[in-house]
DNA sequence: ATCTTTACTGACTCGCTGGTCAGTTACTGA
DNA sequence: TCAGTAACTGACCAGCGAGTCAGTAAAGAT
């Protein structure tokens, strides 16, 4: 009596432990930075990760730790490999400037990842430990290799002496605020801006500024 | 019978109707940038502001309706001062880049009407019609007066000729990305920036840039 | 004083969604 | 081939909060 559809055809669902968690983190990730934390839907996430929700909550306990994992994952270890890379950099300090600002955009500011910048700074209200998670080991982290770069070209007399907490925030605006605008305002205009030669620019305007003569 | 507590004293609740509009906008503003759009509760918004829930529904259509008016009133008719101050002023135009600069901080970025700049960024994507009205009327109109003083500073030839597009954007972005870090990760650290000297710095920098020897 | 108007209240409804769990089905290995 | 296991499903529940409305009381009119 059973209708025997699609019998002996591939099976209505697959187990797949493995993949599963980064799925639903990718889904997440896309639908948070698209819609808010709390305007997301569990459901939602694991439509489009191919799952139901149930199986969301066999790899995560709730919302918020989906949220969580999302927010370290996207991290990763590409920080600690951009510092290894200026620590062992010995060209000159403008070329480090440049390299530094040049992997951040390409590694992070034109993937997906650049939104989880979007989501802390809209959820950070709500999430006081995620967001101190992230400013201390992301945020300041980050900022550090500009810092790394501007004190070595100050120390080599490339560069002339200016305050380095301002200077490191001058470096880092542009490019934060190009992440940023891609994920929210930016979706409603169609937006010109070329990033790389906007980045070129301001990379051009910078060591203007810094030229020790 | 009655227990006659407080009686002949101050009434349970007053009317005044001119002033509710204002006043649940003030506190709908507070808690959208403190909670996000999704997470701020209506009866919260009305409990701030003094009075129950349903007096918030005679004065607004829905939520998404508060929203509107609260990002229209901060808005108000401010840039249309600035746009007259740039026009009417006969100073350098490096002054004029300080001053509008100084205005923007002082009248929008140090009051609470910054948080705006916050949700506009995180609630974009949930409301493209409101976001565009942000964008064309607020961001757009605001970037124009610094793209006005550039060229003017170019065509006189203070400045050196730029990419107005880029430069104005580099003026901005480290304004806008002050107010949003107020906002969001700033909350969670104790920040030691003093934000006219970090404009200072910018402006100082910037100029250097600009200069057209 | 008393009536009228209307700003305001707060208890209620109802749809929505985070979270649960008993049952189902793909795999495993003996 | 046929249990045994665990990954997965989806119907369900409970609580929450946007939006409603019949009733209340403050201010104004007569």
């Amino acid at each position: 009596m059973d209708i025997p559809v699609k019998s002996a055809e591939t099976p209505r669902w697959e187990r797949r432990k493995e993949a599963r968690p980064s799925e639903l983190m990718d889904a997440a990730l896309e639908l948070f930075v698209e819609k808010g934390f709390a305007a997301t839907r569990l459901d939602d996430v694991a439509k489009r990760a191919g799952v139901s929700k149930g199986t969301l909550y066999l790899y995560f306990d709730s919302k918020e730790d989906l949220l969580k994992a999302v927010v370290r994952e996207g991290y990763v270890a590409r920080i600690a490999d951009a510092e290894a890379y200026a620590r062992a950099f010995t060209g000159t300090s403008a070329e480090l400037l440049r390299d530094i600002m040049g992997m951040w955009w390409t590694q992070v500011g034109a993937t997906p990842m650049a939104g989880i910048t979007k989501l802390m700074i809209a959820e950070a209200g709500n999430f006081p430990e995620l967001a101190r998670f992230y400013h201390d080991e992301v945020m300041h982290r980050g900022m550090g290799l500009f810092t790394y770069a501007l004190q070595r070209g100050i120390a080599s007399g490339e560069f002339r002496p200016v305050n380095l907490e301002h200077a490191t925030r001058l470096c880092c605006a542009p490019v934060v605020m190009t992440m940023i605008w891609k994920h929210s305002l930016g979706l409603c205009t169609h937006d010109e801006l070329v990033p790389e030669a906007y980045f070129e620019t301001h990379l051009d305007m910078l060591l203007r500024g810094l030229r020790s003569a």
